[in-house]
DNA sequence: AGATATCCATACGGAAGCGTATGGATGAGG
DNA sequence: CCTCATCCATACGCTTCCGTATGGATATCT
């Protein structure tokens, strides 16, 4: 008697150091970078920091992991989903469908954008967005518009990307109560794309 | 001697909560609400934590002191410059080359937005935020858009600016070298309003 | 069974910030 | 000159978190 194994009867599955980036990327999304914590984070998985250290040398390590899984999906998706296609037009209206779409995507890109201030996060965040950006122009170009205007379009795009899921993370119910996100996209993809030739 | 008055000649001229306000809000813009904190602001200051327990009661009365002022600016200017002008067409115009003219206000929008998971900043984001979004919807409206329509539309518009000074936090050079402002508000107030009767 | 590697708990020291307590400095009024 | 209100400095205890040290538990291999 007298044990105290905190751990009801499992055996513990042991943690992995997925398990600790997957939480770090919880908090993120949830209340930004400067949010994760060692300890909090290990309160919530029901574990303590002796685990932690074990699986990374520090807390700036975990959460460059974090950024790093995070970029990578980013990239794979960007360059596996969309480059394929060739119709450059419907590549942009299937981009800013499925970007509005993913809505837990979405949420993190606005809580990191939201933490864009943080060296760690920075870099990632830049390499995303001009990634995206520039097959943006590269798409409205070949859609016969000049580098300028396909520019500023791309930019218009984009913003009102990063702007939509900044503002359904600040006020959820007010932005869903402004209207089907269809028809959202639909109004904004015909306002800012060039009219079909 | 042996005098050690830190500071240098002048009798100091004693700080008004006034200062420490508007200190609260250079951070804000600077590093979001969490970063306000008593200690390193004072630092700032060139004086001690003593000055600030006598002006302020807590942190927390500090921060909600800097988001009262900043909503309260937003709401006379809201009213006072915009509500005036009678045609809607040249209002939601103007209206959209203030905003994003107005280059500092919109950075210390997109620092509120970034803390919007913050209980003390929600509602004042909240009020400001539905403020401007009512105000769009009826100019579009009157202009005689639909009611949903009209919904849409002054969330793309609202998302566009919101986005905009996001992504101008985040990456300011790779924004800014996009092109022209003004050609920019332009293409976006002449795709998203209504075509002139 | 004994040895080794893996994974985690606990306890500690140190940093940074909040809020309080207390007293010093300065200036205005009597 | 003395007093009192205003404004600030300093020192303290408290909390939260980081990172380290150390040992315990469990599993696997031999």
């Amino acid at each position: 008697m007298g044990q105290k194994p905190k751990r009801p009867l499992a055996p513990a599955p042991a943690l992995s150091a997925q398990d600790w980036v997957r939480g770090a990327l919880r908090m993120i999304a949830r209340d930004g970078v400067a949010a994760v914590a060692v300890e909090p984070l290990a309160r919530e998985l029901g574990i303590t920091k002796g685990s932690f250290y074990w699986h990374f040398s520090s807390r700036d390590a975990l959460i460059h992991a974090a950024l790093k899984a995070w970029e990578e999906d980013q990239g794979r998706d960007v360059v596996s989903r969309y480059e394929g296609i060739a119709d450059s037009r419907q590549r942009l209206r299937v981009m800013m469908f499925a970007a509005f779409e993913d809505e837990e995507n979405g949420l993190l890109f606005a809580a990191l954008a939201a933490s864009s201030g943080d060296p760690r996060v920075h870099p990632h965040l830049m390499r995303a967005s001009e990634q995206r950006l520039a097959l943006g122009i590269r798409s409205l170009q070949a859609l016969g518009m000049a580098e300028e205007e396909a520019r500023r379009k791309a930019l218009s795009l984009y913003a009102s990307y990063a702007g939509y899921f900044q503002l359904l993370r600040a006020m959820p119910r007010a932005v869903r109560r402004v209207s089907d996100l269809s028809a959202f996209v639909h109004d904004l993809v015909d306002a800012l794309l060039p009219s079909e030739p």
